[in-house]
RNA sequence: GUGAGCGUAGCUCAGAUGGUAGAGCACAGGAUUGUGGCUCCUGCGGUCGGGGGUUCGAUUCCCCUCGCUCACCCCA
């Protein structure tokens, strides 16, 4: 069938697809059961808000807000924006609704217009935990202990690495990107053209730059946490004091920093080096003035996102689920069907935990019994003439290496099964495997 | 936004210095009148990403475009 290229899917967007839904749930409900258990409330949020709500946020200084942004004017021409990611909405809703919640979390898709690549799509998806009016290190410790429950539960934690750093208040800031360009400024080199646009409008982002050249000669340059002022410092103090007695390893990363304006003291990623140039999994920080600058009054805030599509791909490299039915119905005949459904609907309400697959449509017993094999059931369950007349099934076992039929009357089908699969425990219908 | 590599059957891929295409898997049917997995046979399936140009003739050469992938950039 030939498909006019106009009604592909956009570029960026992709589908998740049938046989990636079983893992994306089961990571999607491993993430929220875990911040049930930590006590934290989910909020559902518009996929679009005024642009004036990101701008505002987020800087509209930053590569973001200038290029990324899917903008549109809407019937009335008010400029609005697809959510380029979750803080400014959250934010946005507490102080609207005057929400005294302090933990929540959200989940969904966030649009960004950039070059898809490994690990980055125009349409991704985050999963944000933001928490409110907590100011010192303890709620800091708990989100990334949370979020490294997270990796442990999902078997993923050797992949991941925290980085941690602190960037102080924006006081601290100054100073040392006054210094740090002074310094580089000293250095009487030339730079690559990106770092040199850097330099003026964004310092800090020196610090990430991939030029080797320049990581080197960053590695005499002054470091951000010299300049801290002594609450900050405190404050990263006691942070790290925390995750040493949980046991969390962390490396101090002077170089990290945030491409959102609205971060300040800590700042947190996980990193890894399976997903090629997008090393990013987590990341996240303190952001106490965001409320204030949103028109919500002096809140202080931490929280932090993780990018779904990226762990999606850490999590598949070891986890394969496959979700097959305990038993698929082979009907087979000439007005067979509405016996055969009534019986199977008696089945499903004596055994709501069964999952059953019944078969609709023609075939013949041979090729039914195929996509029973195919389907990876663990019984058939045969109607066909023969068993309707004698009000009986014929039950064969499709996964035991000697195949074996038994004939079982309708009237006792339900306790048979019950019976069978009490004693043939094959766990529950998503059959887990790791890979090495 | 910049650069590189790719687009041939549902999937993974072959192929021709220009003469309109193949394999494996998958799917359907049969060998086996009511029995899956192994084997064998047969069948279905392609405007060779799209448009234009050169040519007697383009899937092959040229240009444009769309899409995919990776990296820069950016970031989760």
């Amino acid at each position: 069938m030939h498909i006019e290229p106009s009604i592909h899917n956009l570029r960026g967007m992709s589908d998740i697809l049938p046989h990636e839904t079983q893992l994306w749930r089961y990571m999607d409900n491993t993430l929220s059961t875990l911040l049930t258990t930590y006590g934290y409330s989910e909020i559902r949020l518009p996929l679009l808000e005024s642009s004036a709500l990101f701008e505002r946020s987020i800087g509209a200084a930053t590569e973001l807000v200038e290029k990324e942004m899917y903008c549109f004017d809407d019937r009335n021409g008010m400029s609005i924006t697809l959510r380029p990611e979750g803080t400014a909405g959250c934010m946005r809703a507490r102080t609207q609704h005057g929400l005294h919640d302090n933990r929540l979390w959200y989940h969904g898709p966030m649009f960004r217009y950039e070059r898809p690549q490994q690990g980055r799509m125009r349409q991704f998806h985050q999963l944000g935990v933001e928490t409110f009016g907590m100011p010192d290190a303890d709620i800091d410790a708990e989100l990334i202990a949370l979020n490294y429950r997270m990796w442990q539960q999902l078997g993923v934690d050797a992949q991941l690495t925290l980085q941690l750093n602190s960037i102080g208040n924006q006081h601290t800031r100054e100073n040392y990107c006054a210094q740090l360009v002074q310094w580089i400024r000293d250095q009487a080199i030339t730079l690559h053209p990106t770092d040199e646009a850097r330099l003026t409008a964004n310092p800090l982002r020196i610090l990430d730059s991939k030029d080797t050249a320049m990581q080197k000669l960053l590695h005499d340059a002054p470091q951000i946490t010299d300049f801290l002022d002594d609450d900050s410092r405190s404050h990263f103090d006691q942070l790290r004091h925390i995750l040493d007695n949980a046991s969390i390893r962390y490396r101090i990363n002077p170089y990290l920093v945030r491409g959102l304006d609205y971060y300040n003291r800590t700042v947190f990623e996980w990193t890894t080096t399976h997903l090629g140039a997008q090393g990013a999994v987590s990341a996240g920080g303190r952001y106490d003035g965001l409320a204030a600058q949103l028109g919500g009054g002096d809140v202080c805030a931490c929280g932090f996102a993780i990018g779904l599509d990226r762990l999606y791909l850490l999590l598949k490299q070891h986890i394969e689920l496959h979700n097959v039915p305990h038993i698929y119905t082979v009907v087979f005949g000439d007005d067979i069907f509405a016996h055969a459904m009534a019986q199977i609907e008696q089945i499903r309400t004596a055994h709501p935990e069964l999952s059953i697959v019944m078969h609709c449509g023609d075939g013949s017993l041979k090729s039914q019994l195929k996509k029973a094999d195919k389907s990876g059931a663990i019984l058939a369950l045969i109607i066909g003439q023969n068993e309707m007349t004698a009000r009986e099934m014929t039950v064969r076992e499709l996964r035991t290496e000697k195949s074996t039929q038994h004939t079982v009357s309708d009237a006792h089908i339900a306790q048979w099964l019950n019976d069978y699969f009490i004693r043939h425990p094959f766990g529950n219908t998503i059959h887990k495997k790791l890979l090495q």
